[in-house]
DNA sequence: ACTCTATGTAGCCAATGCCTACATAGTAGA
DNA sequence: TCTACTATGTAGGCATTGGCTACATAGAGT
């Protein structure tokens, strides 16, 4: 090993990928600033000049993880195919990503609703039910799925996916695959755009 | 008040009952074992006598969670009323449970996935599952919704409604209110259950 | 060359979780 | 009643942590 120059050089970028890993093996709980810098060679205060405090470090974490997770919905929305191939494809994406990075999700989720979150982070949290919005308005004028308000079925979809997600994540399912979850959840979420919301069980104003 | 006896006499709830207060204010990251005994008036190694270590007294936390939570969601499916009312019923009592109870219901979650979780706390943790299925099946019996895995169908609808609920708990939901998101997830998950599954990935020629 | 700023170091502090030794109270048995 | 025994609480210690301040070094701009 050569000498360590005095300056690390890339010690941000250093600490984000070290926390990236660490996280997803010791959980947030697991994460100390001070070990990261014993992990990197550097002294104890190091991180400091990077991150204002530990809550900085996470808020950075969110925020790469946001831009990851986005990029490959995006795409996922993008690939070629019918309106219902991609909606699966879309949501394979998200609990993809939840299933490979739980903490990190995790991690996310907490940080996009902690008080001082940038409203940058809260904007790229959002990426992923616009992207929804605009598949199901498409798949409406194609005629493909009954009219409704697209933002709300959006809205419903993104929180159903994120349900999915979430438990897939944590390994709430014994014995249940990641995959059948996905596509049962997008089988029902399709059908019930697919026949429309009648008004059932007669006059129930159950409507808000 | 009186001079603190030798013993508390009844530490083991006080604690659970601060330190129920004190997640709820300042995150789990905002309990702190000693500030808790300084909460009670005990030595700050007295809690050690009653919780191992701290995950101890999180995981008594988390099955108490459950119990409450339990406890409110099959009073909602005993309720009175036609399948879809309580069902609707049930959401709520989830939903209105997660927004109540937001870190809880985050510690319940992750104590349960924890590795020496105890067995009680998984299958406590399944009783809202068992809920919906039972009362999808009655639906279905009684030619409410189309026939269809009821088991599956719960799986589903568990999975939508907690992520409801954490979205709602997490409170990332901006300007959108928690009884109009429930009755959205709720309307669209039943109505697919109504339509039944078409055939996947293609068969769209039904209802729109 | 000289200064200014960014980056890294070293040391300090209060707080925390967990550990061990000890104190006190209530209980059960002789 | 006296005496263990056990449950519960106390006191203190230890390593670790996050955050702070003062100082050292490097590199960039003048």
């Amino acid at each position: 090993m050569t000498d360590q120059p005095y300056h690390h050089g890339k010690l941000r970028e250093a600490l984000l990928a070290r926390a990236t890993e660490v996280i997803e093996e010791a959980g947030v709980e697991g994460l100390s600033l001070r070990q990261l810098a014993r992990d990197l060679g550097v002294s104890h205060a190091a991180p400091g000049k990077h991150f204002r405090d530990k809550q900085a470090l996470l808020d950075a974490l969110a925020r790469d993880g946001f831009r990851g997770m986005n990029a490959r919905i995006t795409a996922a929305s993008e690939a070629a195919g019918g309106h219902r191939s991609r909606f699966v494809r879309i949501a394979r994406a998200y609990v993809d990503f939840a299933v490979s990075h739980p903490v990190l999700l995790a991690v996310m989720h907490s940080t996009k609703h902690h008080p001082d979150a940038s409203d940058e982070l809260r904007s790229i949290g959002e990426d992923g039910i616009r992207v929804a919005r605009a598949l199901i308005a498409e798949a409406q004028a194609a005629g493909e799925l009954a009219p409704a308000d697209s933002e709300r079925l959006a809205l419903v979809c993104f929180v159903s996916l994120h349900g999915a997600a979430m438990l897939a994540a944590g390994n709430l399912l014994d014995g249940t695959s990641v995959d059948y979850l996905t596509l049962a959840t997008t089988d029902l979420l399709w059908a019930g755009m697919v026949a429309g919301m009648p008004a059932p069980q007669g006059a129930s104003g159950v409507g808000a």
